[in-house]
DNA sequence: TAGATTGTTAATCGATTAACAATC
DNA sequence: TAGATTGTTAATCGATTAACAATC
């Protein structure tokens, strides 16, 4: 299937309905239709049917999509079943947490290393991987031709650790410090800045009450 | 200052200007230009004007905005002098990541307990913060009247949290889940789901990789 | 004054939603 | 057949961007 460009917005809607999917009893519903989606979800059933005649050789009116294929396209669809390998810098608290957390390989993501610069858990392994010194990192990861970075240091140490990655050739740079990266052109960034989530819960929760009083 | 409504969009933007605005030298910088924003963001200028204007008492012509009164206004509007206190359900890898994590009191919010199963962990402190038996989630809440409930439990678990929290009076739960979750009306979710990051991330990197070949 | 910048009004762009014919 | 559902075309809605007058 040849995929036509697909917006952010439906980027972002994809993992819900695959994860919404996946929690369907599989002998229950062997089809399941955009209105259900939608309806569970709370989204316009038009969104919905739009979006997975993106991605989808589509469904049967009356009928809906064959639940199994339609998860097994949205997979193929965002790369799930092809495995990118990633390397982590900084391995304390919240780096400790994504290097044992097991799930990313469900999403095609394997963190095959990480760096720090903390004598006390170089060459330690978390989760069964090990902590390098932050000196190596550029050596491994051109040699390796490893693609994603994932940066978890502390914010002060964010711009540099990046140039690093930059430099030994990563395309891909999922980021957790707090900070706006500069990079070039053909450098991906996503940001993983709890701020933006915090701001949007904070501020709704305060509207809310201001409300409702 | 009375406050216009403010799309989503604009309300992501404000903690990447904020977060922009700290990072310049006070000297430098007593003011700062809507251009210069936008420039070092790689955003449209006129929008960063338009958004600042919802919350800012605005700048002046051939002279831009006094950055620390704008530092201020952005902080006021998203509620970070004002501290919501929020609980903490899973002390696991993410939870003690988010529990030793100081910077949140930057952003108004004070994590004040922790909740897990783990007899293990039961009494003992994470940063200073004490991790209490998961039974007692719902009574301490509702006495404190806790306002914000973060999920940080596997994800067969988080409904069942969910619900706990929805019971002892929580209005805003921070999800980090992979888990949709069943809320009445007047809960806010925000859900922090790595999967769409990783999903957006990985989707335009193979798109990337695609072309460029 | 000249020019940079603000703030506003109008135009554009694109996502969402509504309407509806086709289909099972 | 009747009715639920798909998929498409058109309308709506709202965010972004362009144009420009006002201001320092």
């Amino acid at each position: 299937m040849i995929y036509k460009s697909v917006s952010t917005y439906t980027l972002q809607r994809l993992p819900i309905y695959l994860e919404f999917l996946k929690s369907l009893s599989k002998d229950k519903f062997i089809h399941i239709s955009a209105t259900n989606i939608a309806g569970a979800l709370g989204l316009n059933d038009v969104q919905v049917r739009k979006d997975l005649a993106l991605i989808s050789s589509g469904g049967r009116p009356k009928i809906g999509y064959p639940t199994q294929n339609l998860i097994y396209d949205i997979e193929k669809f965002l790369g799930y079943d092809n495995v990118d390998c990633a390397v982590i810098a900084g391995a304390g608290d919240l780096g400790r947490a994504l290097l044992s957390y097991d799930g990313f390989s469900k999403y095609g993501l394997a963190i095959i290393a990480a760096f720090d610069v903390d004598e006390a858990i170089i060459d330690t392994a978390i989760n069964g991987k090990k902590v390098l010194p932050a000196h190596k990192l550029k050596d491994l990861c051109s040699r390796m031709k490893v693609r994603i970075g994932i940066i978890a240091v502390p914010a002060p140490y964010a711009q540099d650790i990046c140039n690093q990655m930059v430099d030994s050739g990563i395309l891909a740079i999922w980021n957790f410090a707090p900070v706006v990266l500069i990079v070039p052109d053909n450098v991906l960034v996503q940001n993983e800045d709890m701020a933006f989530s915090l701001a949007k819960l904070s501020k709704q929760l305060s509207k809310r009450l201001s409300i409702s009083q």
